[in-house]
DNA sequence: TTGACTTTGATAATGATTATCAATATTATT
DNA sequence: AATAATATTGATAATCATTATCAAAGTCAA
């Protein structure tokens, strides 16, 4: 999935509303591409202001929203009380171990924990449409 | 685990911090130990205030946190933007899952999770101290 | 180019939580 | 039981992330 791939997805999704591609959306959306691992919305502010210092925060807050809702982004708030937004595609679906130390993040993958939501799902009757799972502790260079 | 214990468990809390075991923080626990379920803070006050309308919102805020310290209260916030607190003694460990629409929550329990969730652990180096897993969806009902 | 419509930026409002601080309650000591 | 030292409490202000508001500016089809 490459950088071009993702900008048509979002002026697809732009265009099926009725949303025009505007020039703070298109810098907020290439930010974000840029960006790796998990970011928050200050620090998209803060960078997003280095290329356009007139853009808002309203705006990088409105077009955030529209990212997640065409599936660009994914956000977590990693128990924290802000959210952080990381890219969703060409990435294999995954979970987080927190430090609640240093508060590094590491992503993990296993099938087994996938297999067990689809059968819980299904035991109760509830059509999933996100899960959230977060293991927090202590990584190995804080102990 | 019965009440008195519980109560047993915060008294001997509070003695070995040199808290002292005060009227609004016994109020505050039997309502908390009186509660089923997920409640949150706004409910927790509402319900205190009438046993004492005296009561202030800061000290339910106070006194929820050391019944988290001391693990009598687990918390979550079901990703909306307020924290659920659930009792913890008694209870198996479990996880949830939420109704995005009617924000019902039911419990579940899986031990291949919580099996594979100790193999990442050790993985990854990580000592685990807590895991939130929520499952979000759309319940039966309101399909 | 115009005009209808949407987005934008600036700012205020909101809502949960935390900090502050004088008044009060608690506990150990007498 | 009274007292003094100390911690808690209630009331309120402050904080912080996020959302709402609205006039001004941008967008796009005709």
């Amino acid at each position: 999935m490459n950088k071009s791939s993702e900008f048509n997805i979002f002026k697809d999704f732009l265009r099926k509303n009725n949303y025009p591609f505007t020039q703070p959306r298109k810098t907020i959306l290439r930010i974000f591409l840029q960006s790796e691992g998990h970011i928050d919305t200050q620090e998209l502010y803060r960078k997003a202001k280095k290329k356009d210092s007139l853009i808002s925060l309203s705006t990088v807050y409105r077009t955030m929203h529209l990212l997640v809702e065409c599936r660009l982004a994914s956000e977590n708030t990693f128990g924290a009380d802000t959210k952080y937004f990381e890219k969703v595609p060409g990435k294999k679906h995954h979970d987080h171990l927190v430090c609640t130390l240093c508060r590094k993040v590491e992503e993990f993958h296993h099938p087994l924990i996938e297999a067990s939501q689809r059968e819980i799902a299904k035991q109760y009757q509830f059509l999933i449409t996100s899960h959230e799972m977060t293991l927090f502790g202590t990584c190995g260079d804080c102990e």
